[in-house]
DNA sequence: GACCTGCACGAAGGTTGGCTTCGTTAATTT
DNA sequence: AAATTAACGAAGCCAACCTTCGTGCAGGTC
């Protein structure tokens, strides 16, 4: 496990609680399980472009944004 | 190809064309091979997070600089 | 012309990482 | 205490990443 995915995990998991969702409704606005969601945000594993771009989405933020840390 | 990865992409090549080094140099650096590194540019795939760290460090940036588009 | 470098591009194959489902357990909230 | 939320494991699928090999092409040099 990476430095990064753990990171990425953190500001995620962040960025979630900011907005007060749970991993479930996470999951369901991007289209991902809620067992992948606490995966991502464990850092266990990274999402693919396409997941990014979605996470990014269904958060209002730009990509870069979840690389803030 | 997702519009992220293409923008991605060409974000890589400004990077690297920027400090004047080949796409081979930067293969060596990251320890990928030029066609991916190419394929990367080119939006073909893109680089999974252990290689988005490498590409970074050896680009003497951050990570969330790569996704400055 | 012949040669070299840098890069685009295709095809084909291997490996692994992202994602899933199912299940159990722990923590948190109400 | 009940319900919700999240951590965690195992097992499996398949697509994505990455590779090697090959071709072609533009630009520059000798």
């Amino acid at each position: 496990m990476t430095e990064l995915k753990k990171q990425f995990g953190n500001r995620l998991k962040q960025l979630r609680k900011r907005r007060c969702i749970t991993q479930e409704q996470l999951a369901d606005l991007a289209d991902l399980s809620v067992e992948s969601i606490s995966n991502i945000e464990r850092g266990v594993f990274a999402p693919k472009f396409e997941n990014l771009e979605k996470l990014a989405l269904v958060l209002n933020v730009d990509v870069k944004t979840l690389f803030e840390f």
